[in-house]
DNA sequence: AAAATTTTATACTAATTGGTATAAAAATAT
DNA sequence: ATATTTTTATACCAATTAGTATAAAATTTT
C-alpha cells in the first residue's frame, strides 16, 4: 500500500532530474534517445521519418521537436550517443599492450556490436543520400576518418616500439584495418554469421603475426 | 545544307529501332537508363525521388512510368544494367589463370570502378532503409551474396588444382575477399585515394603469396 | 484555491512523395 | 487530307514529409 502510494504517477525522470514545475514528461529522455538511435540504426537516416520516430518513442511530434530539435539534430545526438556508448570499445582496444591484441580486441568487440545484422551506424545508415542531406553523410564520413586515424596512431606507436615492421606505412595499415572493419559492417548486413566474421578476422590479422 | 536537312528532328532511336507510328520519343531509352543508374548510384534508392529523376533524365513523370514502370522497377533495371555493364569485370577476373592474378585483377578493376567516390552500387545505395523498401535492400543483399559465391567458386577451383593451401575453407577465404571488396566500397566514400586503396589490396592479397 | 509553468495532444501548415488521368502534339498510315 | 497511333505536357490525386500553432492537461508554487 505504501509502495503503491509512493510509486503513484512515478515519472521516469524523478530520481535523476529535479522535479520541474509543469506537467511531467511522460517519457524518459535517455530511453527515448536510445530508441531513436535503434531506429536510425536499423532504417538509416533517410529511411526513418519523424512519424516512424513518433510511434517508436511513443512521443508526439511536438514533443520530439521540443526535446531533440529537428531530424538532423536528433540524428546527431544519436550518433554522439552511439560513439560514446557503443564505440567506446575502440579506444579500449587500442590500449591493449601489443598491436595484434589491440586489433583482435577491436574486431571481437565489433562483431559483438554488429551481430544483430544492422552493421555499424557510421557505415550503414547514410553512405549515399539526397543532396539535401549531404551534411549527415559528411558527418558520418568524418567519424569514420576519425576511427581510421585512431588505428593509425596505434600502429605508429607500435612501429616506434619496433613491435611491428615498418615496411608498410601506418597510414596504409590503418586503412587496411579500416577496410576490414567497414567490410565486416557490410558483411553482417549480407547475412554473415559471427563465426564467419571471426574467421575473416583471423585471416586478416595474419599480417601482424 | 544537305546535312542539316538530314538531321532535322533526328530521333536518337531512329537508327536502332524501327520507326514507330506515333509521336517520336524525345529521349534515348538506353541513355535515360544510364542517367537513372548514375543518379541512384550517387544518391541511393531512398535519396532519389521521381522528381530528381525527372530532372536528370529530362523526362516528365508519366514518360518515366510508361518507359520503366515504378521507382522500384526502375531501380531493378538499373541494378541489372550495373551488373551487366559495370561488374562484368568480375567474371573476367575470375578467369585469370591463378588465384592471385584473379583477385589482383578484381581489385584493380574495382578501384577503377569506384574511384569517383560513390562506391559500389550493391554496397552503398541501400544498406539500410525504411521497411517499406525492404525488397530493394534484399535484392542488393542477394547480389552481394552472388558475388561472394563467385569468389568462393574460384577458390575452390584453385584448391582443387593445389594452387592454394587448404588450411582455410573456400567459403572463409571468399568472405575475406568480399569483406575487402565491400570495405573498399566504403573507403572510397570515406575519401580514400586510388593509391591508398591499391596499397590496401597489396596487403590484403599477401595471404595468397 | 488560484496562478504559473511545462508538457501533451490535436490539428494544422506548405511542400513533396509516388503515381495517374487527360488532352494536346507529333509522327505515320491510309 | 484524315484517321490512327504514340508520346508529351499539364494538371491532378491521395498520402506523407518535416515542422508548428494552439489549447487542454497536469503539475508545482504561491
Amino acid at each position: 500500500m505504501i509502495e503503491k502510494l509512493q510509486s503513484k504517477k512515478q515519472n521516469p525522470n524523478t530520481r535523476l532530474e529535479k522535479r520541474l514545475r509543469g506537467r511531467p514528461k511522460k517519457f524518459d529522455f535517455s530511453l527515448a534517445l536510445e530508441q531513436a538511435l535503434a531506429l536510425f540504426w536499423a532504417q538509416g537516416f533517410e529511411g526513418t521519418s519523424i512519424s516512424n520516430l513518433s510511434s517508436a518513442l511513443n512521443m508526439n511530434r511536438p514533443s520530439i521537436y521540443a526535446s531533440f530539435g529537428n531530424k538532423e539534430h536528433l540524428f546527431k545526438r544519436c550518433t554522439e550517443k552511439y560513439l560514446a556508448e557503443k564505440l567506446s570499445f575502440i579506444d579500449e582496444a587500442m590500449n591493449e599492450k601489443n598491436t595484434l591484441m589491440a586489433f583482435e580486441a577491436l574486431f571481437k568487440k565489433e562483431i559483438e556490436l554488429i551481430s544483430h545484422g544492422k552493421g555499424c551506424l557510421l557505415v550503414n545508415t547514410a553512405l549515399t543520400c539526397n543532396p539535401m542531406n549531404e551534411a549527415i553523410k559528411t558527418m558520418l564520413t568524418e567519424h569514420r576518418k576519425t576511427l581510421e586515424s585512431k588505428f593509425r596512431k596505434r600502429i605508429q606507436l607500435a612501429q616506434l616500439k619496433k613491435e611491428v615492421g615498418t615496411k608498410e606505412s601506418p597510414a596504409t595499415l590503418a586503412k587496411y584495418i579500416a577496410s576490414i572493419y567497414q567490410g565486416l559492417s557490410v558483411q553482417t548486413a549480407t547475412g554473415a554469421t559471427n563465426r564467419g566474421m571471426r574467421e575473416v578476422v583471423k585471416i586478416a590479422l595474419k599480417i601482424f603475426e
